[in-house]
DNA sequence: GAGTGGTCTAGACCACTGT
DNA sequence: CAGTGGTCTAGACCACTCC
């Protein structure tokens, strides 16, 4: 400790916390800071550099450095599984009205773009492992983008795995032009006779690699969450193994465990 | 873009995700880099401390750059709640046996060493809100720190809020000195009458801030995952309220969704 | 053009690690 | 002591924003 840098940095984080530095607020210059603290541009421009990774400051070129707003942030709930599942064997208009995103963030249809794209693959070693299948097993391998219509930056990137031999039954499945599928996941499997039993989700955290600081227009000093879902259907088998990728500062998880009564 | 400490972090990384330099493997030193890349030191540092802050090498003063090797995660499943309240009525001596980090970890009792501490507060307004009670009401806040008996480090920060008046019944629970309790949060409320009805945990995930990465021993380009749980009993009262702050790089969270059948 | 932040240098000096 | 990384400077020059 009691490094220049940390002492300024320090002196800073003080006054944010204190709320005398108010989100939103301008910082004074850099060359107010040089001047203040008596230090050099570099040094004191790390300082600013260790708030910026905190998450505590935002710096924009050319106007100045700003405490960080808090953002609002898109509530993912788990009871949207068993939502999408009721949903599954309704009618297709009733289905085409809402899917789970929707659910979730309280949006009509219509705000929301959607993007997706599907390819064969082969189960890498790791999936193989997670389906309880032959490493080299067919797979149709999904992708999908979500954002805003209002914005630019999807809210979350997913890579969904099917087993490909269990959806081949129907080609509807096979072809991304019939995304967005009315009812989801859960109704696309219902057509080739597959029921979900349960859903796992893993979630762990860490900071973005560079492509997802890119695709989800991250700030630095922003982590993402990173979310494992693992769908087993009524016989045991795993039919479906989906990596998402969530922005840490806009995204909130909820989940709900009921308890059995004494 | 194209900057000269992007270009060598990206030369740098690209060669670790092929896996050219496996993690644990030395990279070549900064002077090294220095010479091979005919720029200054003060760039090199600035291009592996990119490097750092995405998690991907850890700098070791004295000794060299490393590539990160990734960390063995603590498993925390939400199965462990219902068998929390499962054992809530049960004897003490069996109840001694393990509790719920136990369940989750497959570890002895003796591996883990336990700190509590309790104190009367009043809830602020954002407390108040989540209890839906006025401002000011007593509550019991209660911090926790678990570590494994081998570590320096816990692997959570456990802040824990009860309302004073739904707990004061038994003076027993107003004890520190009583922790590690037998049977955990769920036993103790049990002796005042209250039974969970459901439990909601809501995650999210960021930087840590400084004094997380001084508690947990955090390396830097570390996240850190962000729990509030809300304990509600089967009159619908919310009775807990707790925060826990979880090493990204250590921890997995499990959550389990059974659905209703067709 | 004035103001502000971003990148980079060349080199000095300090601190930690292992022999 | 040699090797390696950490901090800091003084100043040059570039890039973005706003007026």
């Amino acid at each position: 400790m009691a490094t220049a840098y940390e002492k300024i940095a320090g002196g800073l984080r003080a006054r944010i916390r204190a709320g005398e530095l108010a989100p939103g607020d301008k910082l004074p210059s850099e060359a107010t800071l040089v001047k203040e603290s008596g230090k050099s541009g570099p040094t004191v421009q790390r300082a600013l550099s260790v708030l910026q990774e905190e998450g505590l400051i935002e710096k924009r070129h050319g106007i100045g450095n700003f405490v960080r707003k808090p953002r609002t942030k898109a509530l993912r709930d788990n009871c949207r599984h068993q939502w999408e599942k009721d949903r599954a064997r309704e009618s297709v208009e009733l289905r085409k009205q809402t899917g789970a995103t929707e659910h979730d963030t309280g949006l009509e249809i219509d705000d929301l773009v959607f993007y997706a794209s599907y390819r064969k693959t082969k189960a890498t070693a790791e999936l193989a492992e997670v389906f309880g299948l032959p490493e080299g097993t067919p797979l149709l391998k999904r992708t999908y983008r979500t954002r805003y219509a209002a914005e630019t930056a999807p809210f979350n990137l997913v890579t969904s795995h099917l087993v490909h031999s269990m959806v081949e039954g129907n080609a509807d499945l096979l072809d991304d032009a019939n995304e967005p599928w009315p009812g989801g996941t859960q109704n696309q499997l219902h057509t080739v006779g597959i029921e979900l039993d349960r859903i796992e989700e893993r979630v762990t955290a860490r900071p973005p690699t560079p492509e997802e600081t890119e695709e989800l227009e991250l700030l630095p000093g922003t982590s993402v969450i990173v979310l494992r879902k693992i769908s087993y259907d009524i016989k045991d088998r795993v039919v479906d193994v989906s990596d998402i990728t969530l922005p840490g500062d806009r995204t909130e998880l909820l989940f709900t465990t009921r308890l059995e009564r004494w």
